[in-house]
DNA sequence: CGGACTATATATAATAG
DNA sequence: TCTATTATATATAGTCC
């Protein structure tokens, strides 16, 4: 090759290292354009630096993808074609799934009734009979725990109150202040200590208001998907 | 490189043009081992020989695939990953409305209450009382037209078996047989025009019976997808 | 750096066995 | 068809500018 036997051994000189690199690549890649003339061969030659550059070589009217596809074919171990083609699967089927949700709950919507037996019908009426009552019961339930949580609070505020009462009645017995002025504060706190449940019942407005919302966006998930 | 300046021009004589494939790949394939040990290159050589065998020179520790994927990377020209990454999110939103669509479905069978509120609650309540009222009209209507249908066959099986009854008393008339012989043929014949609307009636059996094991798989699709 | 030069080492076309 | 040989053409390491 040159001025005395070369030996084949990483180049420790990282200088040195990319000045043959760059020479050695050029000759690798007129010996490939050569094969692909010659020969009519297609090559695909891709090569990385040790600084991370790349340089390539492709035959004409070839590109790396279409070799790189048929090697893997020729090698048998295409490791993207079976996960591509699962994936495709678990999407077919994901959807068919999804239609028969979908077709389930217009059926118990009252919708798309017409393909069903009469047994069939009698089944799903029972079932929904049986179903809506769990949800009347739950409903019960509900209203009366949520009532309970409030006579708690209310019962509690009163007893605040209550003790608010006794600690200023007791406040008063013990000092003697001029009493329109103490009879003003008094006052302030009282609306204060009342008022808090009815600011509990006012707040409970909005959050039912977009529990209604909530309610009537019911069976109408805005699904688009293709 | 040999006896006399070679021409870099396809090889015409099909033979040599295969001997000088084979020497001519060996040299590129140590080339390009000597540029992976001398530089610290990697390289990824794929080479097909005009005849269709592919061949191929990779660095150790490095693979065709992963050289390819930074190829595509430094080029821009990706053209898989989009297309990968759309698929996985396709999926996930499906699996999103498949969960979504459950719910509802295990929502209106009277589970999975808890996290529904009292308005919401009243709402579900009202729309299944609304849908079962759906399909319980859907079910008089299908036993009436199917109650329509059954008197329509076995009014059409009547007449035919009367006509038929009218036809061999006319035969009757115009001819004299031996009467038991005659007896015997007409009997079965009556057999089984009689006997057609009770097969149909048997054959409704197992029907019934498979509807029956549909509807209990009622809201219990198989699924068990990842 | 990036070329240009050159002395050698290599690659390989042609040829023979 | 292969393999080995051999005469040349090429490639390229080291060097200089």
């Amino acid at each position: 090759m040159g001025r005395g036997k070369i030996e084949i051994k990483r180049i420790e000189n990282s200088t040195n290292r990319q000045v043959t690199y760059s020479k050695r690549r050029a000759g690798i890649v007129k010996k490939a354009k050569e094969l692909t003339v010659l020969c009519d061969a297609e090559v695909s030659l891709l090569m990385v630096s040790s600084t991370g550059k790349m340089h390539e070589y492709i035959s004409p009217s070839c590109t790396h993808k279409n070799l790189y596809d048929r090697y893997q074919q020729a090698s048998g171990s295409n490791l993207w074609q079976p996960h591509y083609e699962r994936m495709q699967d678990t999407l077919q089927k994901l959807k068919e799934v999804n239609n028969k949700l979908r077709k389930e709950i217009r059926q118990r919507n009252g919708e798309d009734l017409d393909e069903l037996s009469f047994q069939q019908l009698r089944g799903l009426e029972q079932n929904m009979e049986k179903s809506v009552e769990c949800v009347r019961n739950r409903k019960f339930h509900q209203i009366s725990t949520s009532t309970d949580t409030y006579k708690k609070k209310i019962k509690n505020h009163e007893e605040t109150h209550n003790s608010l009462l006794r600690e200023f009645e007791e406040r008063d017995a013990d000092f003697s202040f001029p009493a329109l002025d103490f009879e003003g504060d008094y006052q302030s706190t009282i609306g204060f200590a009342t008022g808090n449940p009815q600011i509990f019942a006012f707040r409970l407005q909005p959050k039912l208001q977009s529990d209604l919302q909530d309610e009537e966006a019911y069976g109408s998930y805005g699904l688009s998907l293709a």
